[in-house]
RNA sequence: GGUCCCUUAGCUCAGUCCGGUUAGAGCGCUCGGUUCACAUCCGAGAGGUCACUGGUUCAAAUCCAGUAGGGACCACCA
């Protein structure tokens, strides 16, 4: 006797085991098989730094959902899981870090030993990310787990930069960056934060050379007259058009520089319409510079002070140089007055010092050829993105070609594997490296000597006596190696099995933000080092907002950790909630609130608590909705007291997903209750002959297409439709009506055990699909409630029993035949479904208990009466009603409440209970409403041109429909005159 | 500034690509239910000028143009 089962299911037991089990039996393992299809997804490698969030568990559910679907299709899949070393955001990190707890800074501890510590940071961080997505139910290839920074990742890395340098595609060149003087290091964009300071706007005048004339410029960094290499005017303002090709001279300096007209920069607009260039600090004079081919003249030190380039200015601190500037051309008669303005200006998160556009040397790689490339696997179809709206975004980025700067000024990375020889010859490397193809050289246009690049690092003394070879101090941009991933992973530059066989992969699953930094770029370096693309599909799922339609992030204090809705919902349904969120829309809004630590009550977030700070007092608190207590909660402004109970942010929306597993759970429940003496056997679907009732073929016709709309959504990456499908399946049909219907089979007992044992087959072959359809979304639920199944029915199947499968896992994916769905069917059925509505709409109106019997006749055609008779016991079943007459000549009885469908008149006999008052008034809103309808079809049909023009299957559908309408308001007429006049 | 997206019931969203019966769902709300699967449930019900303006069309939530509000990405902010 199998074992019972419980009433609710404990998703946390049915968790940990489960997880465990699969992993130990090897199910989420994929190797190379060529019996099979492979199928392959690379995962957006999330970053050691932090912990999982929303926007991880939507994307790992999805990519989860898939495998496990295409496993269980007969794909070999794979899931490749990984993280990545995130260059600055992790050095970031682990320098803040040190910096609050022990006061150092990276050069207090150097290079190496700060290397060794973020090291240790990413062990600590990864285990916990990897073991957040097990959590949810990943099924990642565990033994492939890759990290950026690894052997093989750090091998293909070095092979692609190798082959990049010798085709010439690598180059070194100039660049602004944002330093920050103070931690002299330059910071990326998303570490710049915009502040309004208090500042100048100067206005000055240079001289004409050879000419009494002067030409007046505004700047509100005076101290940059030091570096400028150009006067720039608009071409077709006429003021100036005489002096452009011109020269100025700067006295503080003794340079002369030009006067140019460019129009992008110039605007005659803006102060006096002519603008000094200073090509190396500031962006958009670094953009005119090289359209006009200006020099570039770096006038600052790292730590902000001026250089050797500022003449007399040179030790000065950028601010004091300001000032000295301002007054000597003062004292020369070229300042025209100064602007007090706020300026808003570029300050540095990590010092909060202002930025200042520094020009340095970088490593660039050429795009033209690149990004043409991966334009063209896209327009020619190689590549589909899902939705395809965001192959735009994809072609407009690529179609710049802006070529890719892949240094970095930080030491958690991959070194740039490039090494100096200031003092060597040709014949020196020659004779060094000839006999080596891991090596290769050019030499160092600007700087003099040679680049070297290796694919294995160099020794410094390599080239003999004398000669030193020095590596860059850079390392690459994160996107060098993540932008290899698809191919790195699965071991290239070997030619590794798993990499003739999983690649190219079949779908990237992401969310939009970083189509063009990272898909871009891996379909470019798949397509340079495999001569292929690295995925066929690109499926971009919506980002999820918070209640007010901001994003979540834990510096918002509207984050909702996935975790705690694990804990609370189950991972089946957080994964369930999540996938029905996976439209092609680009957002959802997920309102959050704070449970209350002891009634669990939710109380809605509002704006107020997420900006609440203790300002010095005490620390915000929110009232609980439920019990009315005040809580204080978790904020990213400040820690909740020591010892306090803390309400924490959750979603109820999660509560969708739970109330369907349980919904589910018991519907298993319920049939494994009621399996005792199942025999499998073959089922007759098509035709009366089989013994099956209407509602088991209708059952068999709806899943049929259930499962058919499933795979097809799916297809097509449409997760919220397939699990809407699902839902409503499940819910609606198989628990609503099948289940009900079946149960007088069920509970037949000896009696009828040819009719009983008809119910348990369709019953068990239903739930078995069922599970099967349900297992991608919904694995662990699934698969417990497959063990319990294989316990009362291991043999099983709707056309040919078999044995079942040890796991949902190993189940085949259910196709159903397609002459299942039997539309004429469905559409008695529904017959049926309406009229047994109607019967609880009327116990409904009159408040007539369940437990009274009401008595219904209805009239209608004999081919409905048919079928009406065919279950007429159903009325019993469901509604506690018996059908005492059916048939085209039965009449209304006097006292009866009534309703009229589309084919049929229903009447109950309600003698004593009846409000005629009531019935007239409901009949009379029908009537109104049927009236209303009539008259928009009738002017319809009456509009010559709708009749002329609409095509003629459109005209007959609204002359079907108004025929039906008048039937029915005919009926109700009936049954309205029948009713008297009160 | 460029590009993309959103605006439909109190809330969160389907439906719009491909125009055509009475615009749907979940939650919430109202009424009624301890029927031996499930109160995380069952039954019934109320609730919508489909953001606005104009256009195309026999016909517009759906197509086009514009307006307003919101969001995202990219570029930029002498």
């Amino acid at each position: 006797m199998p074992a019972e089962i419980p009433k609710q299911y404990e998703p946390a037991a049915a968790q940990q085991r489960w997880y465990a089990e699969w992993s130990e039996r090897g199910y989420f393992d994929a190797e190379p098989n060529p019996d099979r299809p492979q199928h392959t997804i690379v995962i957006p490698l999330p970053n050691v730094t932090g912990a999982l969030h929303m926007g991880h568990a939507l994307n790992g559910t999805l990519q989860d959902l898939i495998t496990r679907w295409k496993r269980m299709q007969g794909f070999e899949a794979l899931w490749m899981p990984g993280t990545d070393h995130a260059g600055i955001a992790t050095q970031a990190v682990v320098e803040r870090r040190m910096l609050e707890e022990e006061g150092l800074t990276r050069h207090d501890v150097g290079r190496e030993a700060l290397v060794e510590r973020i090291w240790r940071w990413k062990d600590a961080y990864e285990q916990r990310i990897l073991s957040q997505l097990k959590l949810i139910g990943a099924s990642c290839d565990w033994r492939r787990t890759r990290f950026t920074l690894d052997e093989m990742c750090s091998t293909a890395v070095r092979r692609t930069f190798f082959k990049l340098f010798g085709d010439g595609l690598i180059y070194r060149g100039k660049r602004l960056v944002n330093w920050d003087s103070f931690l002299q290091t330059a910071v990326a964009n998303d570490e710049v934060f915009y502040e309004e300071v208090e500042g100048g706007f100067w206005t000055f005048r240079y001289p004409v050379v050879d000419s009494e004339e002067t030409i007046g410029f505004s700047t509100t960094r005076p101290e940059t007259m030091l570096g400028d290499t150009a006067v720039c005017v608009h071409p077709s303002d006429e003021r100036y058009a005489h002096l452009i090709g011109r020269s100025v001279h700067i006295p503080l300096v003794d340079r002369e520089i030009p006067i140019i007209a460019d129009a992008l920069l110039a605007n005659p607009e803006l102060g006096t319409g002519a603008v000094k260039v200073t090509p190396a600090h500031d962006p958009n004079d670094y953009a005119c510079g090289q359209r006009n081919d200006l020099p570039m003249i770096n006038i600052l030190n790292s730590d902000g002070t001026i250089n050797g380039n500022g003449g007399t200015y040179a030790g000065l601190d950028r601010y004091e140089a300001r000032t000295r500037v301002v007054a000597a051309m003062d004292e020369l008669g070229l300042f025209d007055g100064v602007e007090e303005r706020a300026i808003d200006l570029a300050h540095s998160d990590r010092s909060k010092t202002p930025i200042e556009p520094y020009l340095s040397d970088q490593w660039f790689v050429r795009m033209d050829n690149l990004a043409q490339s991966a334009i063209d696997a896209v327009n020619d179809g190689r590549v589909t993105f899902f939705p395809s709206r965001y192959s735009k975004t994809y072609l407009d980025w690529l179609g710049e070609k802006r070529d890719w700067c892949v240094s970095r000024q930080l030491w958690w990375g991959h070194r740039i594997p490039i090494w100096y020889c200031r003092s060597c010859q040709a014949e020196d490397l020659e004779a060094a490296f000839a006999e080596r193809d891991d090596v290769c050289w050019h030499e160092d246009l600007e700087n003099g000597g040679w680049l070297v690049c290796a694919e294995m690092d160099l020794v410094g003394d390599e080239l003999g006596e004398g000669h030193e070879l020095v590596q860059d101090e850079d390392v690459l941009d994160t996107w060098f190696s993540s932008a290899l991933w698809p191919h790195s992973t699965l071991g290239w530059p070997e030619a590794t099995e798993s990499l003739d066989y999983f690649y190219p992969g079949s779908v990237l699953v992401t969310s939009r933000d970083i189509i063009t930094l990272w898909v871009a770029r891996m379909v470019l370096t798949g397509l340079y080092n495999m001569g292929d693309i690295p995925f066929s599909h690109v499926c971009v799922h919506p980002k999820i907002l918070d209640g007010f339609g901001q994003t979540m992030s834990k510096s918002k204090g509207n984050g909702v950790d996935p975790m705690d809705l694990i804990d609370r919902y189950g991972a089946d349904a957080v994964r369930f909630t999540i996938a029905s969120f996976a439209g092609e829309t680009q957002d959802i809004r997920l309102p959050v609130g704070y449970e209350c630590p002891e009634c669990g009550h939710v109380t809605p977030q509002e704006i107020k608590h997420q900006q609440a700070t203790p300002g010095g007092g005490e620390k915000p608190r929110v009232d609980c909705g439920g019990c009315g207590k005040a809580w204080q909660y978790s904020s990213p402004w400040y820690e909740p007291d020591e010892g306090e109970q803390v309400a924490r942010v959750v979603a109820e929306r999660f509560e969708t997903g739970r109330n369907f597993c349980n919904k589910f759970w018991n519907a298993a429940r319920f049939a494994m209750l009621n399996l005792e003496g199942y025999q499998p056997g073959p089922l007759q679907v098509a035709g009366e002959a089989g013994g099956l009732a209407i509602e088991d073929r209708w059952i068999l016709s709806r899943l049929s297409r259930t499962a058919s709309q499933v795979t097809a959504y799916l297809d097509r990456y449409q997760f919220d439709q397939a699990t809407r499908t699902l839902r409503d399946f499940t819910w609606n049909e198989f628990c609503d009506w099948y289940l009900e219907m079946a149960k007088p089979r069920l509970q037949a007992g000896e009696s009828d055990d040819q009719a009983r044992g008809v119910a348990q087959r369709v019953l068990v072959g239903v739930l078995d699909a069922l599970l099967r359809l349900l297992a991608p979304t919904t694995p662990f639920i699934t698969e417990e409630l497959w063990e319990r199944l294989s316990e009362w029915a291991p043999v099983r199947g709707l056309t040919d029993p078999t044995e079942a499968a040890e796991s949902v896992m190993l189940a085949d994916w259910v196709a159903l035949p397609l002459e299942w769905q039997d539309q004429p069917l469905e559409d008695r059925f529904e017959r049926l479904q309406e009229i047994i509505v109607a019967v609880r709409n009327v116990r409904s109106t009159y408040t007539i208990p369940r437990s009274t019997q009401l008595s219904l006749s209805v009239r209608c055609s004999p081919a409905v009466a048919e079928d009406l008779q065919a279950v007429a016991g159903q009325f019993l079943n469901l509604s506690n009603t018996e059908l005492i007459a059916v048939g085209s000549d039965v009449s209304q009885p006097d006292g009866a409440a009534s309703f009229a469908l589309g084919e049929a008149d229903g009447y109950i006999d309600l003698e004593g209970v009846v409000d005629r008052e009531a019935e007239r008034a409901r009949h009379l809103k029908e009537q109104a409403k049927l009236t209303g309808m009539i008259a928009g079809h009738e002017k319809k049909l009456a509009n010559e041109s709708f009749v002329s023009k609409a095509p003629a299957e459109v005209v007959d559908g609204v002359r079907e429909t108004l025929a039906g309408l008048k039937e029915q308001l005919e009926r109700v007429n009936d049954i309205m005159g029948q009713l008297g006049d009160a």
